[in-house]
DNA sequence: GTGCCGCTAAACAGAC
DNA sequence: GGTCTGTTTAGCGGCA
C-alpha cells in the first residue's frame, strides 16, 4: 500500500502508522550508525548529524505527503460514500468558486514552504509530532469550512433563482446577504488566524520567510476560533502596523486596520468584507480623517505617492499630480479582495522585516553581553588571542562599563545566542576560546600593527567597547604613521584613540595616562619641538629594535596560534552563515570586504600569519605541516623589515588600504572633525 | 625564582 | 588655580 520513499529502504508499509514508525527510523538511525566507523573523528560526526538532519527532514516531508494523501483518499471515500452535509445540495457539483475560496487549498502549508522549513530547521520528533498534528488538524477544518461554503454558494445561487422567477423577497435576500457577510467574517477570520500561526511558525524558527518576498499565500486558516481570541489576533496583527504609522507619522492610505480595531465587530466586517456593498465611499468615512491630517500638515504628501508614481505595491502608476494620484487611489485601489491581499501581504512583509530586526537586534545584544559577561566567568584555558578578554580582565575595562549589558550568566551549556537562530551562530564554544592574555601579540611578536589591520576591524572596534589587542605603543606609533605629517601632537594622538576605538570613550584619565607613560617610556617615540607646540614622531629603528627576538622556539604560543586560528575559523564561518541566513548578499563572504568580524578575523589571520611566519624562520621544529593556517589559507611571506626604509611597509598599507574601495568608508570616517565630545 | 614586558596608578614639574 | 603635557616611579600580572 505504502512505500517508502528512502532509496535505501525496502521496506513497504502496510499501514500508515508503519510507515511513520519506518521513515521515523530512517531519521532516528542514520545509515552512518548502521555501519560502525573504525576511526572516530569530529568530521565524521559532523557528517553524522548531517545524515541524521536530512533524515529528519525527509521523515517529516514524507510523513506530510502520507497525510495529504491520506486526507485526499478520505476526502474522495466522503464523496463517493455521499458523507456530505445534510444540507448540502449536490445537484450542482461544479459550483462557481469564487477567489477567496481558490486560495483555500487543502495545504495550509505549501509543499514549497514545508520544504523551505525543512531546508532550514533541524525539529525535534516533538516539534515534528506537532507540526503534523497542527497540520493533520487544519486540513481537516479547512476542508469542513470549504463544503459548508460551497454549501453557502449554493443556496446563495438557488435563492437567487428562485427570485428571479418568484419575484424580490427582500427578507430571505438579507437573510443571504446576512449569512453571507457571516461566512465571509468567517473566512476574514481564518486568514488572520492563519497569518498568525505562521507568524508563530516564524517566531519558533520553524518557518523563514525572505523579506519582502511575499512566500506565503493568503490561505485561510480553517480553526475554530473565539471572538474576543480573534479580535486580539487582529489587534496584534494591526498594532505594530498603527504603530509604525503613528510612530513614524506616516499615514498609510490604507486605514484597513485601524478602522478594524477602533470599530465594532460588525461594522468591521461589513466594511472589510462587503466591499462592493460599501464602496470607496465608505473609506472617505474612516480614511479621510487620517488622510486629511496627513494632507494637512504635509500637503501632497503620501506615503503611497511619490515622484508622480504610485507606490502601491506593484502599482507604479503614473499620476501627473496628487489629484490624479488621489482618484487613481480610489478608483484602483479601492477596499477590495485584491487590495486587501495587497495589504496584508505588506503587512506581512513589514512584520517579517520587523521579526528579522528584532532577531538581529538580539543577536547584537547577545554578542555584546557575551562580550562583557567573560569578566564574570573563571579564567579558561589558555587562550590564544587577547582579543576581546583583555577587556574583561584589566581592572580599568570593568570600571570602565560598571553600567554595561545585563550580565547575563553565560556557560558553555547556555549560549545566549537564540535558538531560532540557525544551525551556525558565533557559539559560546569558539568564543570561550579567546581568553586572558595582557600580552598583545602585535607587539609580543614583534609585528607592527598596519593599518589595515585596525582599517578591516575599524567598523568593530568603533562600536563594541572591545579592548584593541594592541599595545599602547603600537596604537601609537599607528596613529602617527597614519597622519599626513608622521607627526602628531599629543591631543591629535588621544582624538585618534577615541576616534578609533570605543573602548578609549572611556576612562580617559587611565588610558591618556598610558598614553604619556608610554610616550615617555619608549625611545620609539621622539618628542619633536614644532610651531604649533611639541608633536610626537616615531622612530621605526628604535620600534623595530624593541625585543627583536621573540616567541622563538614556544611551542606553548605556536599551540596558541593554531588554536586562535580555530576560533577565526568558526567566526567566519559563523559571520558568513549569519550573513547568508539573514539574506544580505553583499556580506555572503567574508573577503568581500565586510568590516566587522570577518575582517576581525581575517585581520587575525594577517597577524598570526606574520607570526607564524616568524617563527617558523626561527624555529625549524614547529611543525609546519601541522599549522591549520597554512592548510587553509596561503602564506604569504613578509620579511620583517629591518631596514628603516622598509619599515615603512605598514605605511605603504595605510595607503592603499585607505584608497582601497573597500575602505572608502574609513577614509570618510578619518575626514570628520574630532569629536571632543566623545568622552 | 628571576627578569622582562605591558599596564595601571600616582606623584611631580613645567607650560599655558 | 586649574588644566594640559611630560617625566618618573612603583606595583602588579603574565610569561619565558
Amino acid at each position: 500500500m505504502f512505500q517508502c520513499a528512502f532509496s535505501s529502504s525496502v521496506l513497504q508499509p502496510h499501514s500508515t502508522s508503519c510507515l511513520f514508525k519506518h521513515l521515523f527510523y530512517h531519521s532516528a538511525t542514520p545509515a552512518s550508525q548502521k555501519q560502525p566507523e573504525p576511526i572516530y573523528s569530529k568530521k565524521t560526526e559532523i557528517q553524522r548529524q548531517t545524515v541524521r538532519a536530512h533524515s529528519v527532514k525527509l521523515f517529516i516531508f514524507s510523513a506530510l505527503q502520507v497525510a495529504r494523501q491520506l486526507l485526499l483518499q478520505q476526502q474522495q471515500q466522503q464523496q463517493v460514500s455521499g458523507l456530505k452535509s445534510p444540507k448540502r445540495n449536490d445537484k450542482q457539483p461544479a459550483l462557481q468558486v469564487p477567489v477567496s475560496v481558490a486560495m483555500m487549498t487543502p495545504q495550509v502549508i505549501t509543499p514549497q514552504q514545508m520544504q523551505q522549513i525543512l531546508q532550514q530547521q533541524v525539529l525535534s520528533p516533538q516539534q515534528l509530532q506537532v507540526l503534523l498534528q497542527q497540520q493533520q488538524a487544519l486540513m481537516l477544518q479547512q476542508q469542513q469550512l470549504q463544503e459548508f461554503y460551497k454549501k453557502q454558494q449554493e443556496q446563495l445561487q438557488l435563492q437567487l433563482l428562485q427570485q428571479q422567477h418568484a419575484g424580490k423577497q427582500p427578507k430571505e435576500q438579507q437573510q443571504v446577504a446576512t449569512q453571507q457577510l457571516a461566512f465571509q467574517q468567517q473566512l476574514l477570520q481564518m486568514q488572520q488566524l492563519q497569518q498568525q500561526h505562521l507568524l508563530s511558525l516564524q517566531r519558533q524558527g520553524l518557518l523563514t520567510i525572505q523579506p519582502g518576498q511575499p512566500a506565503l499565500p493568503l490561505q485561510p486558516l480553517a480553526q475554530g476560533m473565539i471572538p474576543t481570541e480573534l479580535q486580539q489576533l487582529w489587534k496584534e496583527v494591526t498594532s505594530a502596523h498603527s504603530a509604525e504609522e503613528t510612530a513614524g507619522s506616516n499615514h498609510s492610505s490604507l486605514d484597513l486596520t485601524t478602522t478594524c480595531v477602533s470599530s465594532s465587530a460588525p461594522s468591521k466586517t461589513s466594511l472589510i468584507m462587503n466591499p462592493h456593498a460599501s464602496t470607496n465611499g465608505q473609506l472617505s468615512v474612516h480614511t479621510p480623517k487620517r488622510e486629511s491630517l496627513s494632507h494637512e500638515e504635509h500637503p501632497h504628501s503620501h506615503p503611497l505617492y511619490g515622484h508622480g508614481v504610485c507606490k502601491w505595491p506593484g502599482c507604479e502608476a503614473v499620476c501627473e499630480d496628487f489629484q490624479s494620484f488621489l482618484k487613481h487611489l480610489n478608483s484602483e485601489h479601492a477596499l477590495d479582495d485584491r487590495s486587501t491581499a495587497q495589504c496584508r501581504v505588506q503587512m506581512q512583509v513589514v512584520q517579517q522585516l520587523e521579526l528579522q530586526l528584532a532577531k538581529d537586534k538580539e543577536r547584537l545584544q547577545a554578542m555584546m553581553t557575551h562580550l562583557h559577561v567573560k569578566s564574570t566567568e573563571p579564567k579558561a584555558a589558555p587562550q590564544p588571542l587577547n582579543l576581546v578578554s583583555s577587556v574583561t580582565l584589566s581592572k580599568s575595562a570593568s570600571e570602565a562599563s560598571p553600567q554595561s549589558l545585563p550580565h547575563t550568566p553565560t556557560t558553555p551549556t547556555a549560549p545566549i545566542t537564540p535558538v531560532t537562530q540557525g544551525p551556525s551562530v558565533i557559539t559560546t564554544t569558539s568564543m570561550h576560546t579567546v581568553g586572558p592574555i595582557r600580552r598583545r601579540y602585535s607587539d609580543k611578536y614583534n609585528v607592527p600593527i598596519s593599518s589595515a589591520d585596525i582599517a578591516q576591524n575599524q567598523e568593530f572596534y568603533k562600536n563594541a567597547e572591545v579592548r584593541p589587542p594592541f599595545t599602547y605603543a603600537s596604537l601609537i606609533r599607528q596613529a602617527i604613521l597614519e597622519s599626513p605629517e608622521k607627526q602628531l601632537t599629543l591631543n591629535e594622538i588621544y582624538n585618534w584613540f577615541t576616534r578609533m576605538f570605543a573602548y578609549f570613550r572611556r576612562n580617559a584619565a587611565t588610558w591618556k595616562n598610558a598614553v604619556r607613560h608610554n610616550l615617555s617610556l619608549h625611545k620609539c617615540f621622539v618628542r619633536v619641538e614644532n610651531v604649533k607646540g611639541a608633536v610626537w614622531t616615531v622612530d621605526e629603528v628604535e620600534f623595530q629594535k624593541r625585543r627583536p627576538q621573540k616567541i622563538s622556539g614556544n611551542p606553548s604560543l605556536i599551540k596558541n596560534m593554531q588554536s586562535s586560528h580555530a576560533y577565526c575559523t568558526p567566526l567566519n564561518a559563523a559571520l558568513q552563515a549569519s550573513m547568508a541566513e539573514n539574506s544580505i548578499p553583499l556580506y555572503t563572504t567574508a573577503s568581500m570586504g565586510n568590516p566587522t568580524l570577518g575582517n576581525l578575523a581575517s585581520a587575525i589571520r594577517e597577524e598570526l600569519n606574520g607570526a607564524m611566519e616568524h617563527t617558523n624562520s626561527n624555529e625549524s621544529d614547529s611543525s609546519p605541516g601541522r599549522s591549520p593556517m597554512q592548510a587553509v589559507h596561503p602564506v604569504h611571506v613578509k620579511e620583517e623589515p629591518l631596514d628603516p626604509e622598509e619599515a615603512e611597509g605598514p605605511l605603504s598599507l595605510v595607503t592603499t588600504a585607505n584608497h582601497s574601495p573597500d575602505f572608502d568608508h574609513d577614509r570618510d570616517y578619518e575626514d570628520e572633525p574630532v569629536n571632543e565630545d566623545m568622552e
